[in-house]
DNA sequence: CGTATAGCAGACTGTTTTAGTCTCCGACCA
DNA sequence: TGGTCGGAGACTAAAACAGTCTGCTATACG
C-alpha cells in the first residue's frame, strides 16, 4: 500500500513542529525536548526518543546534549529538509524493488528474465523527484494551498 | 522506504508476460497457464497462482477455467491496465497514511493536532497519479526509453 | 557536591505483515 | 474417469514494525 511507518510520521510531526517553533511567524526560537513533542501530538515517548535520536545521527537535527536544558533544534532551515531525506534517515534508502540498490541485485530470483526493472526504475525516479521536491517549509503552512489534482483514472478497479 | 511487495511484483512480472504473448510483436494469442509463468519467471506456482487469482477477481485479468486447456488472458488492453490498478488490486487502496481511508480516521492518534495531513495527501495524490499514468503498456518495450531524470536532492542525507 | 533531567544506545517483547505452503474443491477435456 | 487446470481457505515460518525497558553519559541548578 505504498505506506508510511509510524515512526516516519512521527519524524515529520516532530520536523514540522520543530520548524514552526524556530521559523514560524511570531516564533521565539528555542530547544525543544522529546517530551514536549510526545505530548503534544500524543506520541509515545521513547519511541519519538528514537526517532528523533536517528534524525540527529543524519544531521537533519542538532542536539543539544545540555542536561534539564536539553533537547533538539533543526540542523538546516526547513525548505532544506526534504521529504525524502526524512524518509531515507528513517527507513533507509527508498526503492520500489530491492533490486534498485546495486547490492541487492544477487538476492533476486527473477533478475535473469526480469522485463520490469527498467520501467520500475523509472516510476521510481518520479516518486523520488517527487519526495525530494517538496520539504518541511512546505508542510509550515496552515491551510496548505491544496491543488486539486484529477486523479487520472483510465478505468476503476472493482473491488 | 515504499516498497512494493514480492506479490505486486509477481503481478507485474505475469502482467507484462502476458501482454507480450497477446500483443507482442510476432505474438500469437493464447491462453497461457500459471505453471508457464511461473517457471518462465521462476516464481513460487502456489504463490503466483494466489496473485493471478486476485487479479482475476478484479478482472485485470480472464481465467478461463478449461480444464487442462485452462489458463488467463488479459481482461483489457495493456494500456488500459495501470500500475495503479494493479497495486490496489494486490495490496488494497494505497495511502501514505491510515488516515487517507475515511474509516481508519477515528484509528489515529494524532489527528486532532496534525498538520502534516494536507501536505501528505497531495504528495499522495501526485504518487497516484504518476501510477496511473503508466500502465502494462509501458512495461512491452524492451528497451525503455530510460529518461534520466535528474534527482533534486538539495542537499544529500549523510548516512 | 549531587540529584534530577536531558539525550544516547542497545537489548528486548508482542503484534502484524509478508511470503510461502498445503489441502480440498469444482470444472473440464480427452 | 483420471489428470490438469483455476478457486478458496487454512496454515506456518520469518521478517518487519511498534513499542518498552534498562543502563549510560553529560549538564544545569540548588
Amino acid at each position: 500500500m505504498l505506506k508510511f511507518s509510524k515512526k516516519a510520521d512521527y519524524a515529520l510531526l516532530a520536523l514540522q513542529y520543530m520548524a514552526m517553533v524556530q521559523y514560524g511567524i511570531n516564533a521565539v526560537p528555542r530547544v525543544v525536548n522529546t517530551k514536549e513533542i510526545a505530548e503534544e501530538h500524543n506520541i509515545p515517548l521513547e519511541l519519538l526518543a528514537k526517532v528523533l535520536q536517528t534524525l540527529a545521527r543524519h544531521q537533519l537535527i542538532e542536539s543539544h546534549h545540555n542536561g534539564p536544558k536539553g533537547g533538539y533544534v533543526l540542523g538546516r532551515e526547513p525548505k532544506d529538509i526534504t521529504i525524502a531525506q526524512v524518509l531515507e534517515s528513517i527507513e533507509g534508502p527508498l526503492g520500489l524493488t530491492d533490486c534498485s540498490q546495486e547490492k541487492y541485485q544477487s538476492t533476486c530470483d527473477q533478475i535473469a528474465r526480469c522485463n520490469i526493472r527498467t520501467p520500475l526504475l523509472k516510476i521510481q525516479d518520479s516518486v523520488l523527484q517527487l519526495l525530494n521536491g517538496m520539504s518541511i517549509e512546505d508542510m509550515m503552512v496552515d491551510e496548505s494551498p491544496f491543488v486539486i489534482i484529477e486523479s487520472v483514472k483510465p478505468e476503476g478497479v472493482s473491488s
